[in-house]
DNA sequence: GACAATACTTAGTATATGACGG
DNA sequence: CCGTCATATACTAAGTATTGTC
């Protein structure tokens, strides 16, 4: 029901509130239109690894799973561990094994192994830069280099084997009991922002055209908003307000009592060193910026990592937030407030009994160390803005993070089974006695049609004034008994999550249509639609249909489904590359279209789209002259038939190749781009389709069945850290597989 | 049963990175 | 080799959903 809809892409218009009121144009859908992401892959996957002693000892710890004996790991550990061994090679008998095979045998990745392996891709880069080199050099250099083209290339297939080979399959094993997220958890605790450090002398605030030295602490707010004076933020009446509030509360009682005005204030001098100082950092030499990158890798080496059951796993955000002032999307009311430092104090840590607890900053003390093995986060703190918790938790491509999504998907698939009936149910609903269940099923209907989000209540005053589809109000829908030819036609117009609008005109069944005139009776406009209905009550219903069902499934559900019926209706098995690929970016953009998924377009987007468009002028030209040269080489070659001349046919030939391939993905790519904005502009004049936000909904099995049937390398689809977090659907996902 | 607390996913924006053309 | 630009990653706000508490 919900996804043949869809497939027509009805024009929605999405923006922000403050933006101008859109057209309302009802255009046509674009015929075509997608995304080619050019993905440069290779640099990224030889990224040069610095080996801290400590990540060599990881590395080696969590090699000897099958020597437990020889570590520090408790009995019950490594019991486990055993256990789950057996268990794995059971109940992954069904599925492919041969990969698997060298884990087992315990290799162990030495000091020495992984000084090798450094050095191997060591080698892969200057291979890689010599090769640069060669290429744009003589042709006689040239067989020198395809040798080393080939050295590059094994090296690459090698060290991809060797990852291959350290990934943890976490999806052959055994899950573990209800409720239980790890048995072993060891890292180093959350990395803090460096401390602030007081303005250079000739550094002045002004207050009333006087010099006033600041106290540290208002100083440091004094700077977060001098930082940001180039951004309209700081132009606005809330953010300003709540900010000078905020910021005199940091003050001494002597600076509150001078500086009460903040039009008064004069942030000039403290502007200008930060600008100087982003400029400094942006012309430092190559030198300083290689200084910066290795000690940051070290910090990441350092704190980025724990130690999860025996694994090595990537922490996603180790990283405690700095201070600084809170920026909130759309009309929040609390934009400009101060965000505050979070001490150690205020951090809880979580991690393993028996594991090696993170030492606490020297002169601090931890809020409290806790084991918690029912959770997946390593630390928490409460922030003061809203009073919620933050968490330090994994990566996506973790197992606790890959092992969630799986089920996510799965979940969805079970949906797809008996969505048919869920429909029904609904549809009979809508005719019931009881004014709560009819509310419940025109919400289904919204929701599973028109994929809204389930619209929890919130905090009035606490955020910004954005609603899903529970929490709609009778302001945010008009109805039409005919509209543009077609009957009972629902208008949305409403800031949905991140206060991106949410607008669109979508014809209904004739019963909801009455429905929803009903719910709108003797109302308010700022009263709520379904005010018999709350997400609590939907999801308990839908909980009852089906085990794990609540309402932000039926958005992974029509987002996957669409995904799956789009790529079989658009793309063809005879299709060039280039053709697959935009099949592939449209059905995509179908579901960026029923997720409403949108981004601030950049400010070069013309710019960038004539530059593209030089770009294949020029590259036609090139095209031109490489066929005549070509032409010119064939003809001498009859004439003289000489070797030389031969190779040199051979190399023109591959150039004009190259040059109508380049060609063809460019101007697919335009194409791509421009119906990209035609959607876009057809609706909005400030908002572009964001087709990249969607994979969130998508089970990537999906993607990886297609790229198998299709004969796609995945790499075109897939950039690496989502082949790294989707290593799971890729490893198990046949050509046959079904959403 | 309301409501607050908690945990975890989803999402847009800012910034870093690195490929590519000049 | 260097600047420009697109892409990748970092960051963190803003959702969903469940659980605990009174």
């Amino acid at each position: 029901m919900g996804t043949e809809d869809t497939e027509e892409a009805q024009v929605k218009t999405k923006k922000r509130l403050t933006d101008d009121e859109a057209s309302n144009a009802k255009g046509d859908t674009p015929k075509k239109s997608s995304e080619i992401k050019t993905l440069m892959l290779s640099s990224s996957e030889i990224k040069t690894l610095m080996l801290s002693s400590s990540e060599i000892k990881t590395l080696v710890l969590s090699s000897m799973k099958e020597d437990p004996d020889d570590q520090d790991f408790t009995s019950e550990r490594t019991g486990v561990k055993r256990k789950r061994s057996k268990e794995e090679a059971s109940s992954s008998s069904t599925r492919k094994k041969k990969k698997s095979k060298n884990r087992e045998q315990g290799e162990e990745p030495s000091a020495a192994a992984l000084k090798d392996k450094k050095s191997g891709q060591e080698r892969v880069k200057e291979v890689k830069r010599e090769v640069k080199k060669e290429e744009e050099g003589e042709p006689k250099k040239m067989k020198k280099s395809k040798e080393q083209v080939e050295e590059a290339r094994r090296l690459k297939i090698k060290m991809k084997e060797e990852e291959e080979q350290n990934r943890w399959r976490w999806w052959e094993e055994a899950k573990y009991e209800d409720g239980v997220k790890w048995k072993f958890l060891e890292h180093k605790g959350p990395y803090f922002p460096p401390e602030f450090e007081s303005l250079p002398a000739n550094v002045h605030f002004y207050y009333n055209g006087q010099v006033v030295k600041l106290s540290a602490a208002a100083e440091e707010v004094a700077l977060f908003f001098a930082q940001m004076l180039d951004h309209e933020y700081t132009t606005k009446d809330v953010f300003r307000e709540n900010f000078f509030n905020d910021w005199r509360k940091e003050m001494t009682s002597d600076e509150r009592q001078l500086i009460q005005d903040l039009n008064k204030c004069d942030f000039g001098e403290l502007h200008a060193m930060h600008k100087a100082k982003v400029e400094i950092r942006k012309n430092m030499s190559k030198e300083e910026k290689l200084v910066i990158k290795q000690t940051n890798q070290k910090m990441v080496e350092e704190y980025g990592f724990c130690l999860l059951d025996h694994h090595r796993e990537r922490i996603g955000n180790f990283k405690i937030e700095p201070p600084g002032l809170f920026r909130g999307r759309g009309e929040h009311p609390k934009q400009g407030m101060l965000k505050k430092r979070i001490q150690p104090e205020d951090v809880i840590i979580n991690c393993s009994r028996e594991s090696k607890i993170p030492e606490p900053p020297a002169g601090h003390r931890w809020k409290e160390v806790r084991h918690d093995n029912t959770v997946t986060w390593l630390a928490s703190w409460t922030e003061n803005i809203q009073g919620s918790i933050k968490y330090i938790m994994l990566n996506a491509n973790s197992k606790l993070k890959g092992e969630k999504d799986w089920e996510k998907y799965e979940v969805a698939r079970k949906l797809k089974a008996c969505v048919e009936g869920i429909r029904r149910q609904y549809t009979q609903d809508l005719k019931s006695k009881q004014m709560g269940t009819r509310q419940r099923a025109v919400a289904l209907y919204f929701i599973d049609k028109l994929a809204l989000r389930a619209g929890n209540e919130k905090e009035e005053g606490e955020t910004a004034d954005t609603v899903g589809c529970c929490s709609l109000r009778v302001e945010h829908i008009t109805v039409h008994q005919h509209l543009d030819g077609s009957d009972f036609v629902v208008e949305f117009d409403f800031l949905g999550k991140d206060s991106i609008r949410y607008y669109n005109k979508v014809p209904v069944e004739k019963k909801v249509f009455k429905n929803v005139i009903l719910f709108m009776e003797n109302k308010n406009p700022g009263d709520e639609l379904f005010d018999r209905l709350n997400t609590t009550l939907l999801n308990k219903h839908l909980s009852s249909l089906m085990p794990g069902l609540t309402a932000k499934v039926f958005r992974t559900y029509n987002a996957s489904i669409t995904l799956q019926q789009q790529l079989r209706r658009l793309s063809n098995k005879s299709d060039n590359p280039a053709e697959k690929l935009l099949s592939y970016n449209r059905a995509n953009r179908a579901v960026a279209i029923l997720c409403n998924h949108q981004r601030a377009p950049p400010k070069t987007f013309d710019q960038s789209m004539a530059n593209l468009q030089a770009k294949i002028v020029a590259r036609k030209e090139q095209l031109a002259l490489a066929k005549t040269e070509l032409k010119q080489a064939k003809k001498e070659n009859k004439a003289k038939g000489d070797p030389k001349l031969q190779t040199l046919v051979e190399r023109k030939k591959k150039a004009v190749e190259r040059c109508e391939e380049q060609l063809l993905k460019m101007e697919v790519q335009a194409t791509d781009r421009e119906e990209n904005k035609q959607i876009a502009l057809g609706t909005s004049k400030l908002n572009y389709l964001d087709p990249r936000i969607s994979l969130n909904y998508l089970d990537p099995r999906i993607s990886v069945a297609w790229c198998k049937n299709m004969d796609v390398p995945l790499d075109k689809i897939y950039n690496k850290s989502q082949r790294d977090k989707f290593a799971w659907a890729i490893d198990m996902t046949e050509e046959d597989f079904e959403f």
